[in-house]
Formats: C-alpha cells, structure tokens, sequence
DNA sequence: GAAAACCCGTTACTAGCGGTAACAACAGTC
DNA sequence: GACTGTTGTTACCGCTAGTAACGGGTTTTC
C-alpha cells in the first residue's frame, strides 16, 4: 500500500481507538467517580497502563478528553435552552431547569466534571499562581453565559465587563445551588428552578424588612 | 502528684501540641498549597508521620481541623460586615467586598479551604452518595446566609425554603466570580462588588434588550 | 523477498503517597 | 520496683501515577 491511504488508515484506527478508550474511561468513571484510577480503566478497556498514557499522555490529559466530551454535551443542550424562542424570564428558567436535570439524571459526571482531583498544576515554579483552581466547566459555561449576555442585554457603559462577571456569577449561583440541592434534596425541582429566578428576577431588592430584624 | 492534676496537666499539653501542628501544617498548606503531604507536614513540624495520625486520626482529619480555624475567622468577619449598621444594600456590598478581599490576601488559604482534594469520602457502599463533594465551607456559608436572610428578609409564603435556596445561591455567585477574578484580574474589586451587587439588585430584570438581539 | 520503520501491547520497575504495626524511652502512679 | 500511658521512632504495606525496555505484527521501502 501507497503511503498516503496507509497513514489515513492508521490514523482512523487510532481515533477510533481513543473514541474506544475514552468510553471505557466513562463507564469507570461513571461507576467509581471521580478517583477512577488508570489502573482500573486500562482494565475496563482490556488493556494496561502505558497505551492509555501513550495516547493521553498523563491522567490531566485523559481527564481533559473526557471532561471536554462531557462538556460539550452539556453546553449544547444549555445553548438550545438559551436560544428557545419565549420570553426572557421564561428562557433563564427553561435554562436553570436544563442543567439541574443534567446533573440529577448523571450525579457522577457532574462530580467527576467539578471536582477533577488534582491535575495539570506542573509546579508553579516560584511565582504564586493563586487562581485557575475552578473547575474548567465552570469557567468555560461563565465565558459563554457572559458572552450571551453581553451580545442580547443592554447594560449601559462598561457593558462587556459587566456581562462577563454576570455570567460567571450566574453560572457559579447555579452550580452552587444545585450541587447543595443535589445533596440534601430539600426541595422539587421546579421551586428551585423557581426560586433562583426570582432571586435573579430582583426580589431580593423588592423585599421588605421582617420586623425585629435590622433589615438586611 | 494525684491524679486530676496530672491528667489536667497532660490535656492542656496535649492541646497545646495541637496547636503547634496545626500551625506547622498552616506554614506548609501556605508553601505547598492544598496537596501538601502528610510527610512534609510532620517534617516541618519536627516530627514523623504517625504522630500526625495520633492528634488527628487521618488525613482528612487534620485538613478538618485546619479548615474550622480559617472557616471561623472568615465566617466572623463576614457576620461583622453583615451586621454593619447601615443599609441594605451597603451591607451585601461590605460582605462581599469582606469574602473578596480575604480571598486574595491568602489566596492558598482560600485554594486549600474550596479545594480539599479528596477526603472523608469512606466508601458509600453501593448507593449513590451523589452530592456531598462541594466544599465545606461553602456549604457552611451557605446555610449560614441562608438563615440571616430567613431572619432579616420578607419573602413571603415558603419564606424558610427560599432563604436557604438564595443563600447558597448567593454564597455560589460570590464564590465563581471571585474564583474568576482571582485567576484573571479582569477589574478593581471595586467594579466586581459593585456589578455583583447590581445583579443582586435586580439589574438584570430591568435591563432591556439589545437591538438586534432576540432578547435574554 | 529481505530489511527497516513503525505501532500495539506487554512486563517490570521507580518514586511517592496515605496509613499502620511494632518497638523504644520517658513520665507519673501504685 | 513494677505498671501504665504518652511521645516518639523505624520499618513496613498497598496503593497510586508514570516510565523504561522489550516482543511481535504490519506496513513501507529497497
């Protein structure tokens, strides 16, 4: 065979292979959460350690792969709800309810997406890195929410920044509340769903003091 | 020496010891930030693993142990800034302009109390544990804000269920933001707690669309 | 067809982690 | 003096992430 037909089969083959290698990788995680060793995951895969690092190159690398498909996912459907065609308030409860049921219907995922251990924090040197330790869904669904309502939401001057510390604000009240309402279920779906849109709708602000308290 | 004194004697050394671990553990949880290990931590505090083990069981104990201090000193500050004698809205601006500026005096503190890896996790059996992997502190600032806003605030009917909601709502947004803005330094603090605080104040009920755009 | 290049996969290892068992030395109590 | 409890040690276990070195099978090249 002719160079160029043989590389493109080969290189099929390996993405197949890591299409395969990364489900694998999920059903672990799926079942042991977020502490999924590679051990274990090369042995649901039918394989062992070095090939998993030979195509991912350390456990960052193949928890970024999997985070990123988990992600993806999941901004798609949060997109569609932000995109439906009804009214404002309709379309941040349309949203809010779309990642609450995310997260209730695959508790683990959403675990194993939030709280991805310690990875990729190659020795910051000297120099205080201080940040960058949140979880990079929620950073990425804060620069997207920002974004959305940057482009839609007429916020006067210093729009843009605004808009983007709005979004990550919203996004991290959200995971907030879900992550606490995921636990302790206090609560259906739809008052919470409910209840954080008032809280965003302004009634915190409409609110009148309760007598014998100082106000807040 | 009879007894009683003795053993007095004994405990108050022993907390004492106590203590002066805690202290080297905060020296190396500052260094090293939140993955520290056990060894370094005993190396530091002039002594060898197992007596770590001894004063604190495991080490997630000992990461308990070190959170409450911090988790304390920030709770109080910030229940100084929420029991300011001024208005509302002045006050959520002092608390979060508190939580903001202790974050990034000591952002390792703050890294290590959100971010404490994987601990007290003891096999949940077969049932799905689901929630429960948020920070403690936040959840503890959550509840906490919760019940001075079910105290302080009208909210009407379900008041209770939804001043719990808003209060780990709020304790989120403040958290993602000021996670965000740690990492990027995108403005002063001053903007951020101002924008946060428009949020809050129903900026983005009021807010109308932008041409163009199908609306938010 | 033979040889070189290239993957896929293995076994066997390192270094470091959390955690523990077993033992040594010192205190105060009876 | 024997007994008990605390403080400390060394030496280990089982686990993890990650790597080096080697074998066999295909494909490309001469």
């Amino acid at each position: 065979m002719e160079t160029t037909r043989g590389a493109e089969r080969q290189r099929t083959a390996a993405e197949r292979r890591r299409r395969e290698l990364l489900e694998a990788a999920d059903r672990v995680v799926l079942r042991d959460g977020p502490k999924a060793s590679m051990n274990a995951i090369a042995a649901e895969a039918g394989i062992t350690k070095p090939i998993l690092y030979r195509h991912f190159g350390d456990k960052g690398g193949l928890y970024r792969a999997l985070a990123k498909r988990h992600t993806d996912a999941l901004l798609s459907a949060l997109r569609a709800a932000l995109d439906a065609p009804s009214e404002r308030r309709e379309r941040v409860e349309a949203t809010l309810d779309t990642y609450l049921a995310a997260i209730e219907a695959r508790p683990q995922v959403y675990r194993f997406l939030m709280h991805p251990s310690d990875d990729a924090a190659p020795a910051p040197e000297q120099g205080f890195d201080v940040g960058r330790h949140s979880a990079p869904l929620l950073r990425r669904l804060g620069e997207e929410l920002g974004k959305v309502i940057a482009e839609r939401v007429d916020l006067g001057p210093d729009s843009e920044q605004m808009a983007r510390i709005w979004g990550h604000g919203i996004v991290g009240m959200m995971h907030a509340a879900g992550d606490w309402w995921l636990g302790d279920r206090p609560c259906s779906r739809e008052q919470l769903v409910r209840s954080l849109a008032d809280l965003l709708w302004g009634r915190l602000a409409e609110a009148g003091d309760l007598p014998g308290g100082q106000g807040f």
